[in-house]
DNA sequence: CGCCGCCTGTTAACGCTGTTAGGATTCCTA
DNA sequence: TAGGAATCCTAACAGCGTTAACAGGCGGCG
């Protein structure tokens, strides 16, 4: 009995997730300036304006697979958040958001390397509910500093808590965002990304850990 | 009597350098994606072919910024490596690129956040002297980072010195990057940048510091 | 059964982009 | 004063994201 209007709504999320998926494999395939709503159509088989009976416009688009991407860093970052003591929990946190960044260069371009027209930055953090999965990667680094904190390995307080959960993410972020702009060029002898990355991530957490407990 | 083609080349070069100073305060404005060609041309009193008489296209136009920009950022990391201990040198290196990316907010996207697509990539390293600026940069801290390996505060050999090259400067990137990206987003409570990042560059010197001493 | 209406997809178009071709004007040189 | 180079403009091309207006097929209802 359902087969009427459900089918329906079964086909369009069907076609919803067909563009999605095109689009990722596309994205990846020739970065996001190089595919073109058209070729994305041509892709699925059709022209584009069907495109915009799914998604309002291409940032749109762009966005829903920031958020698919962003659940996917979430649950790598969850994972690792299973260490057994706080500093370890830390490290391999930070490990999971530089294995993220080589895994899937381009959805983390999407995400931390392509700048976000403030007009519509506003709008996206209008229409995020409490636990979007990019809001639940930061909250979850958050809380395992505040963790590390308590544990006394690292500045307690909540200001210093949000500046430290900063300061990590940074560490994680700084050598594979660097790779990921200019890893292409010839003019940097590059050392392997991973283990770099990774020393920073160990040194930034040294760094901070010493720094405490020597400190006042 | 050199009033003949000396008065053209002259107006020339002029002209060059108004478009770019132009282009520059353009862009700091509206951002690089905000200004077109046209109304860079409308900017400087012409049409926008004018423009390609000076430039090969727009793309060249933003690499000969990226240059000048690079030159000032050569020169505030060249006054900061006049600083006494190797790894003072070092610190304030971080902290002068920790600062162009705060006072000079869109060549740094310019330089470190925008992806340059291949092809280019090797023209532009072709066609690169030596003493480029952005390599001279690299080069510099590349240098400091030996000096401070030879003094015994950091790892030797080559392979390591380069590595450490390239941690450092992803910690002097990690936070100053993040925010220039995401740091619109009502959605993330961030602190304060300046003292953020320059967190990041001591806790990871410092971290670098003790692991090497302690290690094997 | 037959018609009506929605859903789907198309083609055509708008305004914008970077970029190129061709013609006019002007000014220096011979 | 005639020629040529330098300079700038208008017009145009191909492509972009996006919207509007129109065609065909399928479901629900009399």
């Amino acid at each position: 009995m359902p087969t009427p209007a459900h089918r329906r709504q079964q086909d369009l999320a069907a076609r919803r997730a067909k563009i999605l998926s095109a689009a990722r494999t596309l994205f990846a395939e020739h970065g996001v300036a190089g595919v073109t709503m058209r070729r994305l159509a041509k892709a699925v088989g059709y022209t584009a304006p069907v495109l915009y009976a799914h998604f309002a416009d291409k940032a749109t688009l762009l966005r829903e697979l920031c958020a698919e991407d962003a659940a996917h860093l979430l649950a790598a970052m969850q994972r690792a958040a299973r260490a057994s003591t706080p500093l370890a929990k830390l490290r391999a946190i930070g490990y999971a958001y530089v294995e993220f960044a080589l895994a899937h260069p381009e959805p983390f371009r999407l995400m931390f390397l392509t700048p976000v027209p403030l007009d519509d930055l506003h709008r996206i953090s209008a229409g995020r509910s409490a636990d979007d999965p990019a809001l639940a990667c930061y909250a979850l680094l958050h809380s395992a500093v505040e963790e590390a904190a308590t544990a006394g390995d690292l500045p307690q307080g909540k200001a210093a808590v949000e500046r430290t959960t900063q300061v990590v993410w940074g560490a994680a972020h700084g050598v594979v965002a660097l790779q990921a702009i200019l890893g292409a060029s010839p003019d940097v002898r590059w050392s392997a990304v991973r283990p770099t990355a990774r020393q920073l991530v160990d040194a930034t957490l040294d760094g901070l850990v010493t720094r405490h407990r020597s400190g006042p």
